[in-house]
DNA sequence: AATTGTTGTAATCGAATGATTACAAAACTC
DNA sequence: GAGTTTTGTAATCATTCGATTACAACAATT
């Protein structure tokens, strides 16, 4: 009667690796990011995502309840991740001077590159974003994007008024570009180099048309200043 | 015997209006760029874009083969649509003068609303564009959005080189951001409006720039010409 | 060494969905 | 008006997928 699994000496079926359940999470969660972002939420499925973290698939639905709910866990950590980037960049202290574009460009390009080294984060949230269907997802993530939106309009205290949201613009749709445009952006190095270029092209512009016109309608006015 | 099927006098179940397959063909593909890009490629089922045309399930699929199928023909024509609006903006005959920025951005900002007008378009196409998983579908969304990038860059003939990405750039997210951005985008009347004065902010401040900074990297140097 | 909790899977269920088949009815042709 | 084409649906099939259940193996506690 005694059952045979007393395999001692050859090990037939590999033992997988038992490990704490928040580290399985975090896992669980990063491939989730992968997946979402690559075929969406609805062409997501939770078993793609169980293989991608290497466990199967009744796990991740025990863990996180719902495809849904987990979901919503990887755009809060998307959202979290972006706006803390983006914030930390923005409230680092500047002194103005003569290398001030050199040095706000080279941080800009440099906080770009990290969010896009794991592109699943940003393509989870862009799904999100665009999707309409769902309230809550939708709701979350377009709170998100309004949120950096208005942070890097209102709170970035470097351009002139009427400009910041042209940068801000600017910052999120480098973001889009950067994820699908090999023929533009061809690889990850190359999408480095053209983004730190592309915001300090931004801001000599931004800077060069305040210098020319500093508050109206820019006409043909006498530099000022 | 005779089959009881003459209810001559009173229509119990009301005949559904037969017209030409080249009609319904309209019907379904309209329907299908609304259903598409509010529940993404996945998202969407063929019923939900039957029921949207008023037909039956079965028929969408016998018009179009695939449900993949029936996506490709409508990107298609949502990248033929925005391409052949750009475009004819773009070759519209201009004269230089002192109104040019005000004509252009109001030329821009009214194909905006032409294009918004129905957001299936566009988000279809930015369904599509995003979505990493399709090849098929990815490479044609990406193709058509790399032609109108360049087309906007190369062809515009407007803004001096250096900047002419910039304005390509801000062109396409703006129509991501009016998509869904209710908070900023108010309503579509308020969307409108918004373009056209963003459009007119950034020809300004290109145009500003370039009478600044005419070729090299923008210094402090003195407007010339 | 029992007990108990943690970490994991196999099997399977029910609903959703793309696709197919078979059929019906209107409209056109001769 | 019989035959043929066009326009449409009801019924259903096979697959997929999220979720559930039941169970196994390992680890910690006592």
């Amino acid at each position: 009667m005694s059952s045979v699994n007393e395999t001692s000496g050859t090990e037939l079926t590999p033992p997988i690796e038992r490990i704490p359940a928040a580290e399985r999470r975090e896992q669980i969660l990063a491939a989730a990011s992968v997946v979402f972002g690559e075929r969406g939420y609805s062409g997501a499925t939770t078993d793609q995502v169980a293989r991608a973290a290497g466990i199967s698939q009744p796990y991740v639905v025990r863990m996180f309840g719902t495809k849904e709910n987990l979901f919503l866990e990887v755009l809060a950590r998307a959202l979290d991740r972006l706006i803390t980037g983006f914030r930390q960049i923005i409230a680092e202290p500047r002194e103005r001077g003569d290398d001030e574009i050199e040095l706000l460009s080279a941080r800009l390009g440099a906080a770009y590159v990290d969010l896009i080294e794991d592109r699943g984060i940003l393509l989870s949230l862009m799904q999100a974003f665009i999707s309409g269907h769902n309230p809550v997802i939708g709701a979350k993530a377009r709170a998100g994007f309004l949120e950096i939106y208005r942070m890097m309009r209102d709170e970035a205290g470097f351009p002139p008024e009427e400009i910041r949201g042209f940068l801000a613009e600017g910052m999120l749709f480098n973001t889009l570009l950067a994820i699908r445009l090999p023929d533009v952006y061809d690889d990850d190095e190359a999408a480095a180099e053209l983004m730190r270029c592309a915001f300090r092209g931004k801001l000599d512009v931004v800077l060069s048309a305040t210098a020319a016109a500093p508050a109206e309608h820019a006409g043909t006015q006498t530099p000022q200043q």
